[in-house]
DNA sequence: TGTTTCCGATAC
DNA sequence: TATCGGAAACAA
């Protein structure tokens, strides 16, 4: 009897290696093959991985249950899942759980059924029949609702024609594929940069082979068109585009200009699409027909079968984070994608980060640079108001002398924009008896007062609860006050300040949803509101053609976290706040108002120097050993044996031949590098018997065993060093 | 003694 | 991640 034949299956659980399983005979499977496999008492779906199968006791190799119709898991997104396993320390299959995304949710189409005519006449007319028959007289099945409503009647009208013969219920075609983008369709007029920028995109992409490109280019220089063209030319040779928005930005008009360059809307993939909608995208991706997409972080890990671009706009952007579960920077992951697929990888952005600028000074990525459209005067002129000197009165948030900025830009007939970074009414309720502030019974952060909706709501979780009449604490009655503003709050002070002005919000939780939102966006657009009172949204997309001033109420917001990214996070957000301001003919005005105007983030702002703040920037990111500069930026021992700790510091630092530099720290100073690092540092072990780790750290390790005593290693590592 | 809850080991 | 089983905690 022949040995049976068995392979590697990598299922979406938090298993770091794959499982042995036996092939049934007259089963054919290859790498890259979906199938369903028993695991415990269940069975799952999983996916033939690389490598041989390991040896087994005999009795507990389980058998494949079936392969699964779907396209095979390309070989890329193999190398792809194993790499950001390895790189994030995550399992595999966890990582294996995102790029399958879309298929669990696959299955059968379900039929839709419609009502046709079937010329028959009903024993009994109404006028609602009447209707009815009239719309149906064409022939066309339609779906009930859409009969109903096409002919102004109930559903039930309907279903009496069904029951008397004069209607009949068919299955209806599925609807045909929408007509997929077609690059051959005139672009737009290109400014003579934007068109050198696009012809060196195109000629990249044309090339086939991986390289990364910073496209750099200030709000309104017309990154968007320069890229679509590099999108285009992957389409014209048939093959796929993949372009990334933090979730955020996907909004209607964002998809709509690539709808006026290509003729049809793009693929879109992020959280909230449904499931069905998921699974036709993934599998129109995985069989080629779906050419382009538009998708957040997640997107990354669509299987697409012939990928020649990625594109990462707002390459800065903090959404493209993923801080639970895996821990991914999903632009990073994306030049990681492009490499293992040989496609070119663009990064855009107004603001670059400072890791992609560093790594385009050191020549690792291409940089293209985009003027503005307007000449040399586009960034507005901006100013500091020092709050400590010329704030506003108590009670108020606005200073004097952005109140008599927004005054002269009304008097001209021009749009303001109040920005704060603040949702709601008021960031902190306490109770003025007792001091008890109002806190999130689920997580700690405080709740924030909603107004509009009378409500407390916890900005963290999504919490939300009535406001308090008296205080729960001391149950003090009316004692409860509203510290700190938040756009709500500004709205009110600003109609206070100006009654004539036409005042607007803009906020993610606009009560309405997101045709509000579009509603809103298009009255600014128009020119129907004077004022407008937004948060970090109004950074994304949408032109506001008469808006001349911009004023950031608190333009220090970011500055109190002990995040070491703060200032950049700061110069980028009031860069592409400040940077609305302005008409096409001269540049804008903009006011920061600030408790703290020496600092490099508002000197720079002022001073319009964004050179100078990357260059301080940098340093000091270099003495923080943060990324890009440390390859393996810190290694934190701690235990109660500071000279084990310090031992095994050393040990490791030799045992590991990629990294440039180490850093030994002791117990208190760790949970310090640990905020640090944030997204990239990762506790690796708890006890020196748990080291279990992946890939190159465990060859390290197995060099440098940690000695007794010391308990954690953490390390901080940039990705571009392992490509 | 039966029942619930928690936690760690395990999955082929 | 989801599940299982053993140990501990609890009620009677």
């Amino acid at each position: 009897m022949p040995a049976a034949r068995a392979v590697q299956v990598l299922l979406p659980v938090a298993l770091d290696r794959a499982l042995t399983y036996a092939v049934p005979e007259g089963m054919v499977v290859e790498p890259g093959d979906v199938v369903v496999a028993p695991l415990g008492s269940r069975s799952s779906i999983g996916v033939v991985w690389d490598g041989a199968p390991e040896a087994v006791e005999g009795a507990r190799l389980k058998a494949i249950e079936a392969v699964v119709a779907a396209a095979p898991f390309p070989d890329a997104m193999r190398r792809f899942v194993d790499w950001i396993a390895d790189y994030t320390l995550s399992p595999k299959g966890q990582v294996l759980r995102m790029a399958l995304r879309g298929l669990a949710e696959e299955g059968e189409a379900k039929p839709k059924f419609g009502l046709r005519a079937t010329g028959a006449r009903p024993a009994r007319m109404t006028p609602a029949r009447e209707r009815a028959l009239a719309v149906a007289a064409d022939g066309t099945a339609r779906a009930k609702p859409r009969l109903a409503e096409a002919a102004g009647v109930s559903p039930s009208v309907l279903d009496g024609l069904v029951a008397e013969g004069a209607l009949e219920i068919v299955e209806l075609e599925p609807p045909a594929p929408p007509p997929g983008p077609d690059p051959s369709r005139p672009g737009p007029t290109l400014t003579p940069h934007q068109q050198h920028a696009a012809e060196a995109l195109r000629r990249t992409v044309a090339d086939r082979a991986f390289r990364v490109v910073l496209l750099d280019g200030v709000t309104g220089s017309g990154k968007t068109e320069v890229y679509c063209e590099a999108a285009a030319e992957a389409l014209r040779q048939g093959r796929q585009a993949l372009v990334m928005a933090p979730e955020i930005a996907l909004t209607v008009p964002f998809l709509d200009r690539f709808a006026r360059r290509f003729g049809a809307r793009p693929a879109v993939w992020h959280a909230s699409v449904g499931e069905s909608g998921r699974a036709a995208v993934r599998r129109g991706v995985a069989d080629g027909s779906i050419k382009a997409v538009v998708a957040a972080r997640s997107g990354l890990f669509l299987p697409f079968r012939d990928l020649a671009l990625i594109v990462v706009d707002e390459e800065h952007d903090g959404a493209y984070k993923q801080e639970d579960g895996v821990a991914y920077n999903a632009r990073d992951m994306a030049v990681v994608r492009g490499r293992l697929e040989g496609a070119p990888v663009v990064l855009a952005s107004a603001t670059p980060s400072l890791e992609t600028r560093i790594n385009a000074d050191r020549g690792r990525y291409a940089r293209l640079v985009l003027p503005s459209r307007f000449g040399e005067r586009a960034m507005p002129e901006i100013a500091a108001v020092d709050m400590r000197r010329e704030g506003p009165p108590r009670g108020q948030w606005l200073a004097p002398r952005l109140v008599s900025a927004v005054t002269e830009t009304l008097a001209a007939g021009e749009q303001a924009l109040l920005f704060l970074n603040r949702r709601g009414y008021a960031p902190l309720t306490l109770c003025r008896r007792c001091g008890h502030r109002m806190k999130c019974p689920n997580c700690s952060a405080w709740l924030v007062e909603h107004r509009f909706r009378a409500s407390l709501v916890c900005h963290h979780c999504g919490h939300s609860g009535p406001s308090p009449r008296a205080c729960p604490s001391c149950a003090a009655e009316d004692s409860m006050v509203a510290l700190g503003p938040g756009v709500e709050r500004i709205r009110d002070e600003a109609a206070e300040r100006f009654p004539e002005a036409r005042v607007s919000i803009l906020s993610s939780d606009l009560i309405g949803g997101g045709e509000r939102l579009a509603a809103e966006l298009d009255a600014i657009e128009r020119g129907e509101v004077d004022i407008v009172v937004g948060t970090q949204m109004v950074t994304k997309g949408h032109h506001f053609p008469k808006l001349t001033f911009v004023g950031a109420v608190d333009a220090d917001f970011a500055l109190g976290a002990a995040d070491p990214r703060a200032g950049e996070r700061t110069f980028q957000t009031l860069q592409q706040v400040t940077g609305r301001a302005g008409r096409g003919d001269r540049p804008g005005r903009a006011l920061l108002q600030t408790f703290d105007p020496d600092h490099p983030a508002i000197r720079a702002l002022v001073a319009g120097d964004r050179e100078g703040f990357y260059a301080v920037e940098a340093k000091a990111r270099e003495a923080a050993l943060m990324p890009p500069f440390g390859r393996l930026a810190a290694v934190i021992v701690s235990g109660p044996d500071r000279a084990a700790v310090e031992a095994h510091g050393r040990a490791l630092a030799r045992a590991a031949p990629k990294v440039e530099q180490v850093r030994v720290l002791g117990p208190a100073e760790a949970p310090l590098a640990m905020v640090r690092g944030r997204h990239r540092m990762r506790l690796l072990a708890q006890s020196p018997r748990a080291v279990d780790l992946p890939g190159y750290m465990r060859d390290w390790l197995a060099a440098a065993p940690p000695a007794r005593g010391a308990l954690r290693v953490a390390v901080d590592i940039d990705p571009q060093s392992f490509l």
